[in-house]
DNA sequence: TGAAATGTTGGGGCG
DNA sequence: ACGCCCCAACATTTC
């Protein structure tokens, strides 16, 4: 192979990276393309996206990256061309323009994903050009990990343990791309990255939010958890500690490598790094179960689930999605949700649940909310969540288990201190009160400064009630 | 990666 | 001292 295109998509580093290390180890020349693909940004909700921001900030450290590489190796520099236009077109043409013998990216796993490249493959082979693909975004992939009689697992557990005895260093050690770097090819003139105004958006809050962006950013994520691990089960479910490790839209967008956050936790060892590596496991978990069951998507992996009959809701619906629920833990997430672009997991379980099992609202609107939502947004682990906490996935909670909004609050938020960060209205109530304001009379109301109901909406729905529906709901899955 | 209802046990108050 | 009752604490079952 002469010449060699890498297209990255959600694997923005220049490092550690299963596409780019084939091709500069199998081409002479190498170029690398980040495509701005108009039939996913046209699709998004808004002009206003932190993803679309995220993403541009990290291709344009990407286009750096990849310049510094190359004079490190001797090169001339280089850089990444950058298209704002449709991949199924921009990528076998731009193949063509450049005479490369072959295209190379890391696999994907999304339905929608999986369609396109088949449509970039068939457009480059009918040019005689190749396109292949690596395992990269996830540490086993699609049948690597399969029970004894060769069927792909539907239960977490006895996956994870599978997964575990399968993990040795081959699978988690680095694809170095050092030593070839100076086959990138030169920057070509006239290239650049495009601001986001080119590209059709505008500024979110992003930059106030102070997230660290980038692989810089994930590095700096990475070096200040690593120095936590060993907390990571205490403190993971309280969402006013720093427990978790914020690194999840880094996975998303591939800033970090999934190889050396498994390497580092199994390295580590210890309850805390091995409860993380748990997460990474569920990670892989999901993204299998989406290649195996593509029907997930829009469909309970539980067929007898679809005969559930789900509320139709809106003004409930409005009230989940913009944090007037009355139940101060859930309201404290949404805002969390709605003002960051993230929210802590154990508050995503809480508000799913909620909406499913409290509002009675079917759990594809909570999925689609999120997704239009979250930075960190991911199909596969969106979807299984979702259909987790819905009780209608693989290995999902039983039915009829459903959380006590007030119950998990007390328990994971004991003195309020997350729900008044994003409540202030509830800044003075007192801890007594605080998972629960409706239960103050007038005078606790007046100390507290907040009259329930007009300051602070009333709870939407009673909970012993609404559970008492949502078993009467699910009672359909039985026969 | 629950919660609520129901059942059991044992200490202490009290006639 | 004894038995009875209450009820908190814990365990088990049910959804």
């Amino acid at each position: 192979m002469r010449t060699a295109l890498v297209w990255f998509r959600r694997d923005l580093r220049h490092f550690d990276h299963a596409a780019l290390h084939h091709a500069l180890r199998n081409a002479q020349r190498v170029y690398c393309v980040f495509v701005f693909d108009r039939d996913i940004l046209d699709a998004l909700p808004g002009r206003k996206d932190r993803r679309v921001e995220f993403i541009r900030h990290s291709v344009s450290e990407l286009d750096d990256a990849l310049d510094a590489l190359s004079r490190k190796a001797g090169g001339a520099g280089a850089g990444l061309l950058v298209r704002h236009d449709r991949a199924v077109e921009v990528i076998p043409q731009l193949a063509r323009e450049l005479g490369v013998d072959q295209v190379l990216a890391n696999r994907d796993y999304e339905p929608a994903a999986i369609e396109r490249d088949s449509r970039v493959a068939q457009a480059l082979a009918d040019q005689g050009i190749g396109f292949v693909d690596f395992k990269d975004q996830v540490i086993f992939e699609r049948d690597e990990v399969l029970t004894q009689v060769g069927k792909p697992f539907s239960v977490f557990t006895p996956y994870k343990n599978a997964w575990l005895k399968k993990l040795d260093a081959f699978f988690v050690s680095a694809y170095p791309v050092e030593k070839y770097a100076a086959r990138l090819a030169p920057r070509l003139a006239g290239e650049g990255v495009p601001d986001l105004a080119a590209l059709g958006f505008e500024a979110s809050n992003l930059a106030e939010l102070r997230m660290p962006l980038g692989m810089s950013g994930g590095r700096a994520l990475f070096d200040d958890f690593r120095g936590r691990i060993d907390r990571y089960k205490r403190t993971r479910d309280f969402p006013a500690v720093k427990g978790v490790s914020y690194l999840s839209a880094h996975l998303r967008f591939g800033t970090m490598s999934v190889r050396e956050l498994a390497a580092a936790a199994w390295q580590h060892g210890g309850e805390g790094a091995e409860t993380w590596l748990n997460e990474l496991v569920w990670r892989d978990f999901y993204h299998m179960i989406l290649w195996h069951h593509p029907r997930v998507v829009g469909a309970a992996f539980k067929p007898e689930f679809e005969r559930v009959q789900w509320d139709d809701a809106p003004e409930l619906f409005a009230a989940w999605c913009e944090a007037r629920t009355g139940y101060p833990l859930v309201d404290a997430a949404m805002r969390q949700l709605n003002r960051t672009g993230y929210m802590h997991n154990r508050l995503r379980m809480v508000v799913a649940s909620f909406l499913t099992k409290d509002l009675g609202i079917d759990w594809r609107l909570g999925e689609r909310y999120f997704a239009d939502q979250l930075i960190d947004f991911d199909l596969a682990a969106n979807n299984g969540g979702w259909q987790w906490a819905a009780s209608t996935g693989c290995d999902a909670q039983p039915w009829f288990r459903i959380f006590n909004p007030v119950t998990q609050s007390e328990r994971f938020d004991p003195e309020g201190r997350f729900i008044r960060r994003y409540l202030p209205e509830l800044e003075a109530v007192p801890d007594k009160f605080i998972h629960a304001p409706w239960t103050m009379g007038g005078i606790d109301q007046a100390a507290a400064r907040v009259r329930i109901g007009f300051d602070y909406p009333g709870p939407v729905v009673d909970h012993a009630l609404a559970r008492e529906r949502t078993l009467a709901r699910f009672g359909v899955t039985r026969a």
